[in-house]
DNA sequence: TTTAAATTGTTATAATATAACACCATGTAA
DNA sequence: TTACATGGTGTTATATTATAACAATTTAAA
Protein backbone atom coordinates (compact mmCIF):
# COMPACT_ATOMS: atom_id res chain seq x y z
CA UNK A 1 0.00 0.00 0.00
CA UNK A 2 2.83 2.20 -0.91
CA UNK A 3 4.25 3.33 -3.80
CA UNK A 4 7.68 2.54 -4.28
CA UNK A 5 9.57 6.15 -4.49
CA UNK A 6 12.75 5.62 -6.89
CA UNK A 7 14.86 8.33 -5.36
CA UNK A 8 16.07 10.64 -7.49
CA UNK A 9 19.81 11.64 -8.23
CA UNK A 10 19.72 14.19 -5.90
CA UNK A 11 17.85 12.20 -3.30
CA UNK A 12 20.05 9.05 -3.66
CA UNK A 13 23.34 10.90 -3.36
CA UNK A 14 22.30 12.32 0.01
CA UNK A 15 20.08 9.36 1.60
CA UNK A 16 23.30 6.91 0.49
CA UNK A 17 25.55 9.16 2.65
CA UNK A 18 23.38 9.37 5.59
CA UNK A 19 23.10 5.74 5.74
CA UNK A 20 26.63 4.83 5.38
CA UNK A 21 27.44 7.69 8.43
CA UNK A 22 27.68 5.68 11.75
CA UNK A 23 26.46 9.01 13.61
CA UNK A 24 23.44 11.33 12.20
CA UNK A 25 24.52 14.11 10.20
CA UNK A 26 23.34 17.24 10.10
CA UNK A 27 22.28 19.38 6.87
CA UNK A 28 25.19 21.17 6.48
CA UNK A 29 28.15 18.59 7.13
CA UNK A 30 25.66 16.66 4.45
CA UNK A 31 26.46 19.80 2.05
CA UNK A 32 30.14 19.96 2.49
CA UNK A 33 30.50 16.03 2.12
CA UNK A 34 28.33 16.27 -1.12
CA UNK A 35 30.23 19.07 -2.81
CA UNK A 36 32.09 17.34 -5.18
CA UNK A 37 29.14 15.20 -6.65
CA UNK A 38 28.00 18.55 -7.71
CA UNK A 39 24.97 19.43 -5.20
CA UNK A 40 26.09 23.04 -4.18
CA UNK A 41 23.77 25.14 -2.40
CA UNK A 42 21.69 24.31 1.20
CA UNK A 43 18.54 24.53 -0.39
CA UNK A 44 19.30 21.07 -2.66
CA UNK A 45 20.30 19.50 0.14
CA UNK A 46 17.06 20.64 2.44
CA UNK A 47 14.88 19.31 -0.31
CA UNK A 48 16.04 16.26 -0.75
CA UNK A 49 15.95 15.53 3.27
CA UNK A 50 12.43 16.74 3.43
CA UNK A 51 11.75 14.32 0.61
CA UNK A 52 13.16 11.57 2.49
CA UNK A 53 11.84 12.26 6.03
CA UNK A 54 8.24 12.81 4.50
CA UNK A 55 8.96 8.78 2.63
CA UNK A 56 10.62 7.82 5.78
CA UNK A 57 13.61 6.74 4.50
CA UNK A 58 15.58 9.34 7.09
CA UNK A 59 14.07 10.93 10.12
CA UNK A 60 14.81 14.32 11.59
CA UNK A 61 15.94 14.15 15.26
CA UNK A 62 14.13 17.42 16.34
CA UNK A 63 16.41 17.96 19.62
CA UNK A 64 19.80 18.35 17.52
CA UNK A 65 18.68 19.17 14.14
CA UNK A 66 20.40 16.32 12.76
CA UNK A 67 19.53 13.27 10.47
CA UNK A 68 19.48 9.83 10.26
CA UNK A 69 18.58 6.64 8.26
CA UNK A 70 15.43 4.57 9.17
CA UNK A 71 16.60 1.63 10.30
CA UNK A 72 12.97 0.11 11.65
CA UNK A 73 11.95 -2.02 8.31
CA UNK A 74 8.60 -1.76 9.10
CA UNK A 75 7.88 2.09 8.95
CA UNK A 76 8.88 3.04 5.30
CA UNK A 77 6.18 5.46 5.56
CA UNK A 78 6.91 6.15 9.42
CA UNK A 79 4.95 8.93 10.95
CA UNK A 80 5.45 7.10 14.79
CA UNK A 81 9.27 7.46 15.38
CA UNK A 82 11.14 6.45 19.10
CA UNK A 83 14.70 7.48 19.79
CA UNK A 84 17.17 7.44 22.42
CA UNK A 85 19.78 9.97 22.37
CA UNK A 86 23.10 9.67 24.55
CA UNK A 87 23.51 13.00 26.42
CA UNK A 88 27.56 12.66 26.52
CA UNK A 89 28.49 11.29 22.74
CA UNK A 90 25.29 12.58 21.18
CA UNK A 91 24.85 8.73 19.77
CA UNK A 92 21.31 8.23 18.47
CA UNK A 93 19.61 5.14 18.22
CA UNK A 94 15.99 4.20 16.58
CA UNK A 95 13.92 2.51 19.10
CA UNK A 96 11.54 -0.54 17.62
CA UNK A 97 9.39 -1.75 20.02
CA UNK A 98 5.89 -3.36 19.28
CA UNK A 99 5.17 -2.48 22.74
CA UNK A 100 6.07 0.79 23.16
CA UNK A 101 4.37 1.96 18.80
CA UNK A 102 0.82 0.13 20.48
CA UNK A 103 0.88 2.13 24.08
CA UNK A 104 1.77 5.55 22.29
CA UNK A 105 -0.54 4.86 19.44
CA UNK A 106 -3.51 4.01 21.49
CA UNK A 107 -2.83 6.43 24.07
CA UNK A 108 -5.74 8.46 24.76
CA UNK A 109 -5.20 12.45 25.44
CA UNK A 110 -8.07 13.73 28.32
CA UNK A 111 -10.50 14.60 25.66
CA UNK A 112 -9.91 11.11 24.42
CA UNK A 113 -8.33 12.13 21.38
CA UNK A 114 -5.30 9.68 19.70
CA UNK A 115 -2.55 10.17 17.80
CA UNK A 116 -0.97 8.05 14.68
CA UNK A 117 1.72 10.39 14.67
CA UNK A 118 4.47 11.16 17.30
CA UNK A 119 8.06 11.81 18.18
CA UNK A 120 8.98 10.61 20.96
CA UNK A 121 13.04 11.34 22.23
CA UNK A 122 14.67 9.43 25.05
CA UNK A 123 17.34 11.31 27.05
CA UNK A 124 20.15 9.28 29.00
CA UNK A 125 23.70 7.76 28.72
CA UNK A 126 24.70 4.89 26.27
CA UNK A 127 26.56 2.00 27.30
CA UNK A 128 29.82 3.48 26.15
CA UNK A 129 29.14 6.66 28.02
CA UNK A 130 27.83 4.78 31.28
CA UNK B 1 13.00 18.96 47.07
CA UNK B 2 14.02 21.65 44.31
CA UNK B 3 15.12 24.56 45.76
CA UNK B 4 13.12 27.90 44.68
CA UNK B 5 14.43 29.65 42.08
CA UNK B 6 13.43 33.32 42.40
CA UNK B 7 13.81 34.65 38.68
CA UNK B 8 16.03 37.49 37.71
CA UNK B 9 14.87 40.34 36.30
CA UNK B 10 15.16 39.43 32.81
CA UNK B 11 13.94 36.25 33.63
CA UNK B 12 10.91 37.13 34.96
CA UNK B 13 10.21 39.63 32.07
CA UNK B 14 10.41 36.56 29.49
CA UNK B 15 8.51 34.12 31.76
CA UNK B 16 5.29 36.48 32.46
CA UNK B 17 5.32 37.23 28.58
CA UNK B 18 5.24 33.59 27.69
CA UNK B 19 3.05 32.32 30.99
CA UNK B 20 0.31 35.35 29.59
CA UNK B 21 0.19 34.51 25.84
CA UNK B 22 -2.15 32.08 24.44
CA UNK B 23 0.63 30.72 22.31
CA UNK B 24 3.87 29.22 22.43
CA UNK B 25 6.14 32.18 21.38
CA UNK B 26 9.08 32.22 19.24
CA UNK B 27 12.35 33.63 20.76
CA UNK B 28 12.76 36.04 18.51
CA UNK B 29 9.02 37.34 19.09
CA UNK B 30 9.97 37.84 22.58
CA UNK B 31 12.71 39.35 21.94
CA UNK B 32 10.50 41.82 20.13
CA UNK B 33 8.18 42.10 22.90
CA UNK B 34 10.95 42.71 25.57
CA UNK B 35 12.74 45.69 23.74
CA UNK B 36 10.41 48.46 25.40
CA UNK B 37 11.52 46.78 28.86
CA UNK B 38 15.39 46.99 27.85
CA UNK B 39 16.15 43.79 26.66
CA UNK B 40 17.78 44.26 23.24
CA UNK B 41 19.78 41.76 21.92
CA UNK B 42 19.28 37.95 21.29
CA UNK B 43 21.59 36.81 23.99
CA UNK B 44 19.83 38.41 26.35
CA UNK B 45 16.08 36.29 25.27
CA UNK B 46 18.27 32.82 25.16
CA UNK B 47 20.02 32.87 27.91
CA UNK B 48 16.74 33.51 30.36
CA UNK B 49 14.95 31.24 28.40
CA UNK B 50 17.82 28.24 28.63
CA UNK B 51 16.97 28.97 32.53
CA UNK B 52 13.80 28.87 32.56
CA UNK B 53 13.94 25.36 30.52
CA UNK B 54 16.38 23.88 32.84
CA UNK B 55 14.60 24.82 36.12
CA UNK B 56 11.06 23.44 34.17
CA UNK B 57 9.22 26.83 34.20
CA UNK B 58 9.19 26.60 30.43
CA UNK B 59 9.21 23.81 28.03
CA UNK B 60 10.82 24.01 24.80
CA UNK B 61 8.75 22.38 21.56
CA UNK B 62 11.68 21.09 19.62
CA UNK B 63 10.07 20.41 16.59
CA UNK B 64 8.69 23.84 16.70
CA UNK B 65 11.75 26.28 17.99
CA UNK B 66 8.75 27.44 20.36
CA UNK B 67 8.31 28.07 24.12
CA UNK B 68 5.65 27.23 26.36
CA UNK B 69 5.06 27.78 29.96
CA UNK B 70 4.68 24.76 31.86
CA UNK B 71 1.20 24.19 32.71
CA UNK B 72 2.23 20.78 35.09
CA UNK B 73 1.93 21.63 38.65
CA UNK B 74 3.91 18.38 39.58
CA UNK B 75 6.82 19.31 36.74
CA UNK B 76 8.62 22.32 38.68
CA UNK B 77 12.07 20.50 36.86
CA UNK B 78 10.68 18.68 34.60
CA UNK B 79 13.09 16.43 32.24
CA UNK B 80 9.83 14.09 30.99
CA UNK B 81 7.68 16.14 28.95
CA UNK B 82 4.89 15.27 26.46
CA UNK B 83 2.58 17.22 24.28
CA UNK B 84 -0.26 16.94 21.27
CA UNK B 85 0.35 19.62 18.60
CA UNK B 86 -2.10 20.58 16.70
CA UNK B 87 -0.96 20.16 12.30
CA UNK B 88 -3.15 23.28 11.59
CA UNK B 89 -3.26 26.13 14.16
CA UNK B 90 -0.22 24.62 15.48
CA UNK B 91 -2.09 24.62 18.99
CA UNK B 92 0.51 23.73 22.05
CA UNK B 93 -1.23 21.72 24.97
CA UNK B 94 0.84 20.16 27.57
CA UNK B 95 0.29 16.47 28.51
CA UNK B 96 0.02 15.58 31.90
CA UNK B 97 -0.74 12.03 32.46
CA UNK B 98 0.10 9.79 34.98
CA UNK B 99 -0.52 6.79 33.22
CA UNK B 100 2.10 7.79 30.70
CA UNK B 101 4.30 9.12 32.06
CA UNK B 102 4.89 5.69 34.15
CA UNK B 103 4.74 3.93 31.13
CA UNK B 104 7.32 5.64 29.56
CA UNK B 105 9.77 6.47 32.59
CA UNK B 106 9.50 2.32 32.87
CA UNK B 107 9.95 1.91 29.42
CA UNK B 108 12.68 -0.37 28.97
CA UNK B 109 14.63 -0.32 25.89
CA UNK B 110 16.03 -4.01 24.36
CA UNK B 111 19.13 -3.20 26.34
CA UNK B 112 16.96 -2.85 29.40
CA UNK B 113 18.57 0.78 30.06
CA UNK B 114 15.53 3.16 31.24
CA UNK B 115 15.27 6.78 30.87
CA UNK B 116 14.02 9.45 32.93
CA UNK B 117 14.37 12.02 30.82
CA UNK B 118 12.42 12.28 27.46
CA UNK B 119 10.20 14.37 25.26
CA UNK B 120 7.43 12.91 23.42
CA UNK B 121 5.14 15.12 20.45
CA UNK B 122 1.84 14.02 19.09
CA UNK B 123 0.78 15.42 15.79
CA UNK B 124 -2.80 15.59 15.29
CA UNK B 125 -6.08 17.74 14.59
CA UNK B 126 -6.75 19.85 17.84
CA UNK B 127 -11.02 20.26 18.23
CA UNK B 128 -11.07 23.16 16.31
CA UNK B 129 -9.51 22.14 13.24
CA UNK B 130 -10.69 18.76 13.46
C1' DT C 1 34.55 40.60 53.42
C1' DT C 2 36.28 38.34 50.07
C1' DT C 3 35.51 34.93 46.99
C1' DA C 4 32.82 32.04 43.82
C1' DA C 5 28.93 31.65 40.97
C1' DA C 6 25.53 33.55 38.28
C1' DT C 7 23.73 37.25 35.62
C1' DT C 8 24.02 41.10 32.66
C1' DG C 9 25.14 43.89 28.52
C1' DT C 10 27.33 44.14 24.15
C1' DT C 11 29.09 43.23 19.43
C1' DA C 12 29.80 40.03 16.23
C1' DT C 13 29.07 35.79 13.98
C1' DA C 14 27.68 30.92 13.42
C1' DA C 15 24.30 27.55 12.24
C1' DT C 16 19.91 26.30 10.49
C1' DA C 17 16.39 26.96 7.07
C1' DT C 18 13.32 29.12 3.47
C1' DA C 19 11.65 32.56 -0.42
C1' DA C 20 11.42 33.46 -5.06
C1' DC C 21 12.30 32.68 -9.70
C1' DA C 22 13.58 30.34 -13.99
C1' DC C 23 14.06 26.09 -16.10
C1' DC C 24 13.50 21.09 -17.22
C1' DA C 25 11.66 16.30 -17.24
C1' DT C 26 7.90 13.22 -17.16
C1' DG C 27 3.38 11.54 -17.33
C1' DT C 28 -1.28 12.03 -18.77
C1' DA C 29 -5.52 13.67 -20.63
C1' DA C 30 -7.83 16.22 -24.40
C1' DT D 1 0.21 15.85 -30.83
C1' DT D 2 -0.52 19.44 -27.78
C1' DA D 3 -1.30 21.23 -23.56
C1' DC D 4 -0.80 21.17 -19.00
C1' DA D 5 -0.05 19.50 -14.36
C1' DT D 6 3.37 17.73 -11.22
C1' DG D 7 7.61 17.43 -9.26
C1' DG D 8 12.47 17.99 -9.45
C1' DT D 9 16.57 21.06 -10.30
C1' DG D 10 19.79 25.08 -9.98
C1' DT D 11 20.58 29.60 -8.37
C1' DT D 12 20.85 33.89 -5.64
C1' DA D 13 19.47 36.04 -1.84
C1' DT D 14 17.68 36.24 2.64
C1' DA D 15 15.25 34.81 6.87
C1' DT D 16 15.41 32.50 11.19
C1' DT D 17 17.50 30.39 15.09
C1' DA D 18 21.33 30.29 18.17
C1' DT D 19 26.08 30.88 20.16
C1' DA D 20 31.10 32.86 20.90
C1' DA D 21 33.79 35.93 23.31
C1' DC D 22 34.64 39.53 26.46
C1' DA D 23 33.96 42.87 30.17
C1' DA D 24 31.29 44.46 33.93
C1' DT D 25 28.11 43.77 37.75
C1' DT D 26 25.24 41.56 41.09
C1' DT D 27 24.29 37.95 44.44
C1' DA D 28 24.87 34.81 47.85
C1' DA D 29 27.52 32.04 50.60
C1' DA D 30 31.88 30.94 53.41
Amino acid sequence: MHKEHPLTKNQQIIFDLIDKSPEPMKAYSILFSVQKKGIKAPLQVYRALDKLVEIGKIHKIESRNVFIACHNSSCQVSKATAFSICEICEKVTEISSTGLSKYLANFKDKDGMKYSKYNLEFFGLCKKCR
